[in-house]
DNA sequence: TCGCAAATGGAATAAATGTTCCATATGGTC
DNA sequence: GACCATATGGAACATTTATTCCATTTGCGA
């Protein structure tokens, strides 16, 4: 039937990346290409035609349809389909609408992720009404322009300034993550002209509403995130961003918050590259 | 030039779920199931036909082509395009990251945040596509069984276990998070029986990866989360999800990471609930 | 109830994509 | 250096998929 191999074709991704790393090295030279690229970019293959993945792979289509049978497979089509079921095998029982978590569960866990990744949705595009370019900018600013940036955020929070944390790591710019672990540095490290960025939701963190006044009076710049716009810290902040998250059955996840914080770290990247 | 609407074409999903929303409810009765549908199955677009698209949304093909059109797009084509370039986009060399931040950075903060935002609304419509609700419902009862779930990850994935460790905590359910501060419980402090839960994404990181094996070996069941399909714990793992994330400018949020293990927990919580 | 405008679905057509074939190139062996 | 087996890429062909057209249906207002 095929005339390259006798082999069966791969019935899951699995069983290709295994094949794959099995013909690596065995293969002729343009053959070996493709597996190299595609071995790299697996995913590629549901949504490109096979005239892109040989264009990307560096070779003629025709080499790349040798490949795919070198596979096991009829053809592009064969290895493209199996790589689609996948997209389309999970169907989110989106469909009937479903009010709470018990009925959601009947769905099963995929319904649940699809009414969380929905609830996503949702909040990353209420993250434009509640934030302006101009507050947002303003942040940034005050950020960049501080010596040290002091993080600060506990329970739902934490898991926001910790990735703040990380990634101004990796940018280079100089932040201390205070977490409530083993009380480790207090507001009594922050000095004046530093700037505090404090993230808290409803309901508050005293600790962190306390840490972020007492750093303000010791003349740091205070700012803040928050879910609702009556937070405590905007009666001192110097700036206050809101990230409102839709909930699923009273569970909340961190798209807006992180999406947020993200943009801001990576401005705040951007406006200290320029300095 | 297109006869059912002169509104112009949306170029990113963020305008496609948009127009979706302004558009459902004022369209003929087939348009409206169009919509309505493709509103819960965005992540089909990429790697469907238009006839599968019809089929599925109970509609004749030609009723969804002038769905199409209606949204503004010359044709499913052209719609199509806008839902594959996500997975068609290479990422920027580390260096260049900033750089190629400057067009983005010229609209000011707010348009930074827009892109981090379409990223999310893409990463959370890619989730659909690597998870399976099996997979998913798989892992969440291993862990549910377990006596005791442990958490690992580090650096970018810190923050995703360190927030399931808060949700685990609120739902009361017995989970100890492993971070690399102060050397705190290595591998040694796992049980056979227990449950590890580690977090990892390219590039790995070795200690995550070393936990994890080693649990393994101790007799544990061990769940993963990635962003690849080639994550080297998916040669031993009991169950690996996969969460990819967009980028922009090579910087990634964790919408889809934080959305998948948010629903993870929850519906651990919940089975441990009917217990 | 009639007439009209809009919507609908099926069938025809156009475009694109997948697949195969074959002439040419390449590399190894005697 | 000639021969053979194998690899390669372009071009032809076949198939699938997108798109348009149009006859029929539906729903609304007179």
């Amino acid at each position: 039937m095929s005339p390259t191999t006798d082999q069966t074709a791969p019935t899951n991704v699995t069983e290709v990346l295994e094949r794959l790393d099995e013909l690596i090295g065995t293969l002729p030279k343009r053959l070996d290409q493709c597996a190299a690229f595609t071995r790299r970019h697996l995913h590629l293959i549901a949504v490109s035609t096979v005239s892109d993945m040989a264009r990307e792979a560096g070779v003629a289509p025709s080499v790349y349809m040798r490949f795919c049978q070198a596979l096991g497979f009829s053809g592009y089509s064969e290895m493209q389909a199996l790589f689609r079921v996948q997209y389309t095998a999970f169907r989110p029982a989106y469909d009937e609408r479903i009010a709470t978590l018990r009925p959601e569960m009947e769905g099963g866990p995929g319904a649940l992720l699809a009414e969380f990744a929905e609830a996503g949705h949702k909040s990353l595009m209420s993250l434009a009404n509640t934030v302006t370019s101009e507050g947002l900018g303003a942040i940034a600013q005050g950020m960049a322009a501080a010596p040290l940036l002091h993080l600060v955020g506990m329970r739902r929070a934490f898991a926001v300034v910790s990735n703040m944390s990380y990634m101004l790591g990796k940018l280079e710019v100089p932040a201390v993550l205070h977490s409530d672990t083993g009380r480790l540095g207090g507001p009594g490290v922050v000095g004046a002209g530093q700037a505090v960025f404090a993230a808290t939701f409803s309901p508050f963190s005293q600790e962190t509403l306390d840490f972020a006044r007492l750093a303000k009076e010791r003349g740091a710049l205070v700012y803040g995130l928050s879910d609702v716009e009556d937070c405590p810290l905007a009666e001192f902040a110097d700036g206050l961003l809101i990230a409102r998250e839709n909930e699923v059955a009273g569970f909340r996840s961190l798209n807006a918050s992180l999406t947020l914080t993200t943009a801001l770290v990576v401005a705040i990247g951007a406006l200290q590259e320029g300095n």
